[in-house]
DNA sequence: CATATAAATCGAATTATGTCAATATATCGC
DNA sequence: GCGATATATTGACATAATTCGATTTATATG
């Protein structure tokens, strides 16, 4: 692979890592896997739903309206940033009556922060 | 707060969460807190920046020239993506002679799934 | 000093995201 | 069925983010 004249066993001519004999530091990413978690984590990375989430900790469930009053964003606002936690597996929803009711899927959230911990 | 007849103690008319007597939920966030958590995720919420956390993970230091060649994305693309990991906080550079080491700051990382851990 | 290389920055184009107003759907009580 | 209420969806808009090409800065070397 390195068109260098092997002088030394670097990967590139450079030799800027001369401690680090990996071949290809591409090779050990699973990307397909990285974009899976990316996106979840997405899902968490905005203020109103990061919110939601900690209230939703907080409670066995939740219903909408009681969402809409505790953030200042309008009800599809809520309501939309309920279907991206939701798409991402992050809450469930339950619907009973009129309500709609919003619970915490605690077991995905904390595959997703063990499996945060173990790759740092 | 109830303009409710209060004929029960719900703190809306609507009466969607008789077993939950929170005055107001919007009050145990710490929006600012909240906020900032919520910018640092959003710097792990990108396939290549989270490429990037996973590469460095896995040594204690990597040249900017070999995350180029990790990533299908061209060099000022990798440099803008160092930046906004660098401002969140999460990786610490250091220039040697014409090359830039970037290596995790694990402690911040582990502080912030702590975080995550005590929320879900 | 001139040249070469690594990395950062700038400016522009494209794409994605958050938000709202308006509307649609679903459910309950009369 | 009709009206009222809760939630979801749609469409539009403004803002932000990702990416690239071109350029700049910094450092080492001949």
């Amino acid at each position: 692979m390195a068109q260098s004249t092997a002088q030394t066993a670097a990967r590139t001519p450079a030799g800027c890592c001369p401690e680090c004999g990996c071949a290809s530091h591409a090779d050990s990413l699973d990307r397909k896997a990285l974009a899976a978690r990316a996106q979840v984590l997405a899902a968490l990375a905005d203020d109103t739903r990061l919110g939601i989430i900690s209230l939703l900790a907080g409670h066995r469930a939740l219903c909408v309206c009681d969402l809409v009053e505790s953030f200042p964003v309008g009800q599809p606002t809520i309501s939309h940033h309920l279907r991206v936690l939701r798409e991402a597996g992050l809450v469930d929803a339950e619907r009973r009556g009129v309500w709609s009711y919003y619970s915490l899927r605690r077991q995905a959230c904390k595959e997703l922060v063990g499996w945060l911990l173990d790759l740092v």
